[in-house]
DNA sequence: TTGTCATACCTGACAGCGTTAGGTATAGTG
DNA sequence: CACTATACCTAACGCTGTCAGGTATGACAA
């Protein structure tokens, strides 16, 4: 059975900010479990590459809209904790701003042409898992 | 009154495709014309600039998504029209699928987050200026 | 011991695409 | 004649995902 949804890259790259910091709004987070937690909150049908990821948190981090530290977790591993900044959460809501305005001119659109609004997936409501 | 928002490169990257040929849909049209029909979509949010959509329409039609042909119109001037074809149609209905499976994981956990969905922009309703 | 997998991080070459700025041409209007 | 709106096109630049590669460790099985 067929589960991943090959994504386009403009519309990785248009979602990843968001949906970043909305995971370290849930809480802190590191690297490895947001790549796990993307593909939980899709369904399984995102799969974001470490490749693309990584950079984004480092872009975050220099754009001062979270701060990262180094912790040692209990299995003895290290991980690199990102937490979102005052910053991050005003750019959370302006990036939340535009995909509403993009989405709503779409969906009109669509409407327009008589394309029903599938509710498509629902988004799973389990926890994350809360920071260190 | 400040009306246009600044929306980011990548979420237009995102949405051109599925905008462009959501406009082909409702008919024939040409570069200038898809230019105002996005503002009037967006109601008014939505700017977008020709060095952006012209590059867009050239790579629709190398896909085969859509077809070009000169005309004359009554005013005199010469336009590109744009025809989607049956393969841009399929497209279409992929970027759609595409784009609603990353909004549904999107408003999961802005959901989750306890964010309130709103609404936003009522798309306005006008019939779009139909093709040649 | 050795091999394999999951965990956990990072980087570089490449290609695609919007931004910005420039260009050309014509119809309508004052 | 100047100016605006219409209508098209292109090039240099920078950003960002893809793809592929690298390093390291803990758990488990052969």
């Amino acid at each position: 059975m067929r589960e991943v949804m090959e994504i386009n890259k403009d519309l990785i790259a248009a979602s990843s900010t968001p949906m970043v910091l909305a995971i370290l709004v849930e809480g802190d987070s590191y690297g490895y479990a947001i790549l796990k937690r993307v593909r939980e909150l899709s369904g399984g049908r995102m799969e974001w590459t470490d490749g693309m990821l990584y950079p984004v948190l480092h872009r975050l981090e220099r754009l001062g809209h979270v701060e990262a530290r180094w912790e040692i977790a209990e299995s003895g591993r290290r991980r690199k904790y990102y937490r979102i900044t005052s910053g991050g959460r005003e750019q959370f809501a302006e990036e939340r701003r535009q995909w509403q305005a993009v989405d709503a001119t779409l969906r009109g659109i669509w409407t327009e042409l008589g394309i029903p609004l599938s509710a498509g997936y629902q988004a799973s409501a389990t926890s994350p898992p809360h920071g260190a």
